[in-house]
RNA sequence: GGGCGAGUAGCUCAGUUGGUUAGAGCGCCUGCCUUACACGCAGGAUGUCGGGGGUUCGAGUCCCUCCUCGCCCACCA
């Protein structure tokens, strides 16, 4: 193939569109992602697991920034493990998400004017069903467009017949261990969705409101005496079934066993002691409803009060639950919050209502709808947390779990420490249903692995509980459920649990990663994962979350299109730290994406001008090159090849804990990614493009033997570069390996994804030395440069350069031509310049680079730069010494430092005496 | 109310255990279409490292305090 050929197949501009999809096709169709349970270690294969679960979307999302960043971050950490030779699975999946979809079908519905009622539960679970079908997983489609390398044929969901019976597993399990148990409490209740929540689905928001004080007179008092309570939500007050004042207070303890009157109720209700009643709040007397309050409730069950529930399912007034008629015909069927307005009017009236004091509080709201929770009085499924929690806890102290960054192991331990049970039953149509029948006959309750038809004791009918299980209730099952568990004989299960690094966001630390490590303890008494490792939230300029609701949000597929997969991900991936947050500009997606764009462009290039000037008959391996063949400037890009390397591993760290445990020092370091991408950035950028690449134009430009040399070494480097960067950008990467003029190697592998990661070797000497010795070539190509660059020197107008140099003069002899080229200049080294006045630079062994500017500039302005160049030189000077003199600084500060100062000292006295010479010579004194 | 984190160049952020003249990207200024790249090259400017105090020979880094943001947790009606 002639070099023009392949030069059509490398445009000038890099277009990500026309390559990614055809490269992706090529990684699928290879099987590349593909991970093999006999290869596992485990399974008696010879390569080490290493699993990443991923975090099921819900089946229902589209892809936004947020997936975007999660998913790019593991997919960097599995494609790097995959080519340093780890047996790789990235477990994919999606989350039936319970509310989430059940809201979206309900909207629908709610569209075409019709409720979930009108269709029936069958028909609506059909519908919710046909909708996925059709719809659902998406968001997985579309992360292989930013070239998520997971197992695909591996897809599982929360919903399918093998995760159902997972979750049915766990349930019964639990059961059968006392952990899950029926309670009767006030639990957190969302009028929207209809339906208990969780502790942590009903999330605080501060809010201002009201304190309402409110009399209730007392029964039998003379001169209409009456108890003034306070409270925020004035319409639960026809719940009440009594005041509650402390034992201790002497404003009230004499009260203690009357009676008020519970006004618009008309009802007397007693006053009770207990100690719950705080005296400096409010008035010191608390309106108890037990049936609405989860405070009032315990206080309820201590004094054996009646429950009355005045609230409707949806929010509404209504007499419920042993209310006999408390709740007025005028109030019933009215929401809360209108309720509330008119009880307060209402109150007004009668002059029982004291006073209103604006009041700052928390108000939990619904996690999936943000409606204001309501506490509610009901039957529900829980789940008795403490015992899970115990090895959970101590998982994280003994480092045998790591939580990065680390700030969120002290969240996580406080957490579980004051861990409550879980709500797991949830009134709902679209989830798993709960696996327990009663009886009808004889009341008996069953809770089975399979369906009951009959009560198993007297052959009476039978109903299956109506609630669904929390959808948390069957992802906290992920990391076994998708590998084949409770079937504990598995192959899946064997080559890949426990999986190794979890990567999400905080938000849902508790909601799903702690309740993973519990569920990994209880049910494979080994925790799931050893790695927690917890990113930021992307974020708009203004630092609001972004969300396609308030229209800030960018689409992953937009940036894609655009920029290409590459350009998003190193953007990401470069420019976030380790658990901080990350901004970008909606408004502006080429300046957000410019980093990662600039840097594809960049590596294209190198791959064209690779192809233009190396060609495409292979080269020689630098394995074969001998010292003698290798000049200076290969000896410093290997340097810094290896380096580079060394910098990648150490940024990226250990992959895996030794012996089941962190140590100390390995345990908070490690996938620091952005330190990794932006030292591979540095090496392909800095170093090869901007200084190896222009080292090579001249080498291989003339055919010979140091052609030869230079076109391997510079593929090499190539080549390496390519390895450090694929897991950032797989596409671009691999587009350009691919057709690399590499060495010919037997076994040389079809695909970089599967190339063989890097290794660092120890260092010659002779590339140790080239790292300074190139340092002072360059210095001079520099110094020139700025010369030119200060005095306004056209780039086309020949100079003379004279380098003096007592240390180094035959470095700077042999590199004079390649001086004088990068520099464009005529460079001489020894002899004097020619001519009066010169630009002088001193470089850090001493040599120095004079350029004489007789015809080419005014001398008076080289003599001011010259003296304050002095003048700068002569204060840092004094600086120094000062320090030096100092006796604490040169007894206490290590030897090494002082030293290095020592000679400091001297080198820039050395450059004043120099520099004060040539201000005489040129300036005449 | 409790806990945690952040405040470093115009913007977004790096700055390992205290140690040369505090860095990167983007933006900005100057000059360049130098045959891989103007999504580029070369050169450059910009920081009382939130304020104050302390420890130390030496503090962006450690301690105290104050200010400003943000996050998490929480049954004070």
């Amino acid at each position: 193939m002639s070099t023009t050929q392949e030069l059509h197949e490398l445009p000038a501009q890099y277009n990500p569109g026309q390559t990614e999809r055809a490269i992706y096709e090529r990684w699928i169709e290879a099987g590349i992602f593909s991970a093999d349970e006999k290869r596992s270690r485990r399974n008696g294969g010879d390569r080490e697991p290493f699993v990443i679960i991923m975090p099921p979307p819900n089946v229902t999302a589209a892809l936004h920034m947020g997936h975007g960043l999660n998913n790019a971050v593991q997919d960097v950490i599995v494609r790097w493990r995959r080519m340093i030779g780890d047996e790789t699975l990235w477990q994919p999946g999606t989350d039936h998400a319970g509310i989430a979809t059940q809201n979206i079908i309900e909207k629908e519905l709610a569209r075409e004017g019709k409720t979930k009622f009108d269709l029936g539960r069958e028909a609506f679970v059909e519908r919710t069903e046909a909708f996925v079908e059709e719809t659902g997983g998406e968001i997985l489609r579309q992360l292989r467009a930013i070239g998520c390398s997971a197992d695909w044929n591996r897809t599982a969901y929360t919903l399918s017949p093998e995760l159902s019976a997972a979750v049915r597993e766990a349930f019964v399990q639990l059961h059968e261990r006392g952990l899950i148990y029926r309670g009767h409490r006030v639990i957190h209740w969302c009028p929207r969705c209809m339906t208990a929540l969780s502790d942590e689905e009903a999330q605080h928001g501060e809010e201002m409101g009201n304190l309402y004080h409110i009399a209730y007179p007392i029964v039998g008092a003379k001169d209409n005496a009456a108890l003034t309570v306070a409270t925020t939500r004035p319409e639960t007050m026809l719940g009440d079934v009594a005041l509650a004042v402390h034992p201790n207070d002497e404003r009230y303890n004499k009260l203690i066993g009357k009676s008020v009157v519970l006004p618009i109720a008309n009802i007397q209700i007693p006053i009770v002691a207990d100690e719950y009643v705080d005296p400096e709040f409010g008035t010191g007397v608390v309106k108890i409803t037990p049936a609405h309050d989860p405070n009032d409730f315990e206080v309820g069950l201590r004094h054996r009060l009646p429950m009355p529930v005045i609230m409707a399912p949806n929010g509404t007034m209504e007499n419920g639950v042993d209310a006999a008629d408390r709740v007025p015909p005028q109030l019933i069927g009215i929401d809360r919050f209108e309720a509330r307005e008119r009880i307060i009017r209402s109150l007004e009236k009668s002059k029982l209502l004291v006073k209103v004091v604006p009041h700052q509080h928390a108000v939990r709201h619904c996690y999936r709808c943000d409606t204001v929770v309501e506490p509610r009085l009901s039957d529900q499924w829980f789940v008795k947390m403490q015992p899970l929690a115990k090895p959970a806890l101590e998982a994280v102290r003994d480092g045998t779990i790591r939580i990065l960054p680390e700030r969120w192991e002290a969240v996580y331990i406080n957490w579980l420490e004051n861990i409550r049970d879980w709500n797991i039953s949830r009134q709902l149509w679209w989830g798993h249903r709960i696996p327990v029948w009663y009886c009808d006959k004889c009341d008996r309750q069953i809770v089975s692995r399979t369906d009951v038809a009959a009560c198993d004791k007297c052959g009476g009918s039978v109903r299956q509980d109506e609630d669904v299980l929390d959808t948390w209730f069957s992802s906290w099952l992920f990391p076994i459920s998708t590998l084949g568990w409770p079937d504990k004989s598995s192959a899946a299960l064997a080559a890949f649990y426990p999986t190794d690094d979890l990567i999400t966001a905080p938000e849902i630390l508790f909601f799903w990663v702690s309740r993973m490590i519990m569920a990994g303890y209880a049910f494979m008494d080994a925790a799931p994962f050893h790695t927690v490792y917890l990113h930021g939230t992307v974020r708009d300029t203004n630092h609001v979350k972004m969300s396609k609701s308030l229209g800030n949000g960018i689409d992953p597929l937009d940036v894609v299109e655009k920029y290409g997969a590459d350009a998003l991900r190193y953007t990401v991936i470069a420019g976030m730290g380790m658990g901080a947050d990350l901004v970008l500009d909606h408004r502006d997606l080429e300046r957000s994406f410019a980093p990662g764009r600039n840097f594809a462009t960049k590596l294209w290039n190198i791959g064209r001008f690779l192809l233009v000037n190396v060609g495409t008959t292979p080269v020689r391996s630098v394995d074969e090159l001998t010292d003698s063949e290798l000049t200076l400037t290969d000896n410093w890009i290997l340097a810094r090849l290896n380096a580079t390397i060394v910098e990648a591993d150490m940024a990226l760290g250990t992959a895996r804990p030794d012996k089941g445990k962190w140590r100390p020092e390995e345990r908070f370091s490690g996938l620091r990614l952005s330190e990794y991408a932006e030292a591979a950035r540095r090496f392909v950028w800095d170093d090869v493009a901007d200084w190896y690449l222009e080292t090579t134009k001249g080498r291989i430009g003339t055919p010979g033997n140091d052609s030869e040399v230079a076109r391997a070494v510079l593929t090499h480097v190539f080549d390496y570069a390519l390895r450090i960067l694929h897991p950032i950008m797989p596409f671009i990467t691999e587009t350009l390996w691919q057709r690399l003029p590499s060495p010919l190697a037997a076994n040389r592998c079809e695909f970089l994804a599967i190339a063989p990661w890097p290794i660092p070797h120890p260092a010659s000497s002779d590339e140790r030395d080239a790292v300074s010795r190139f340092d002072l070539v360059r210095q001079a190509v520099s110094a020139v440069r700025k010369i030119r660059s200060d005095y306004a020197i056209p780039p086309g107008k020949s100079m003379d350069v004279v380098i003096q140099s007592r240390l180094n003069a035959p470095l700077f002899s042999e590199h004079a031509p390649l001086v004088g080229r990068l520099s464009r200049s005529t460079v001489n080294v020894g002899g004097e310049p020619a001519g009066a006045g010169a630009a002088h630079s001193v470089l850090s062994d001493g040599s120095e680079v004079i350029v004489p500017l007789g015809g080419l500039v005014d001398l008076t302005k080289e003599c001011g730069k010259l003296q304050t160049e002095l003048k700068q030189l002569e204060g840092q000077l004094a600086s120094l010494s000062k320090r030096l003199q100092n006796e604490g600084f040169t007894s206490r500060a290590p030897a090494a430092v002082v030293e290095a100062e020592r000679k400091k000292e001297e080198e820039w006295t050395k450059r004043r005496e120099q520099l004060s010479e040539k201000v005489k010579a040129l300036c005449g004194g």
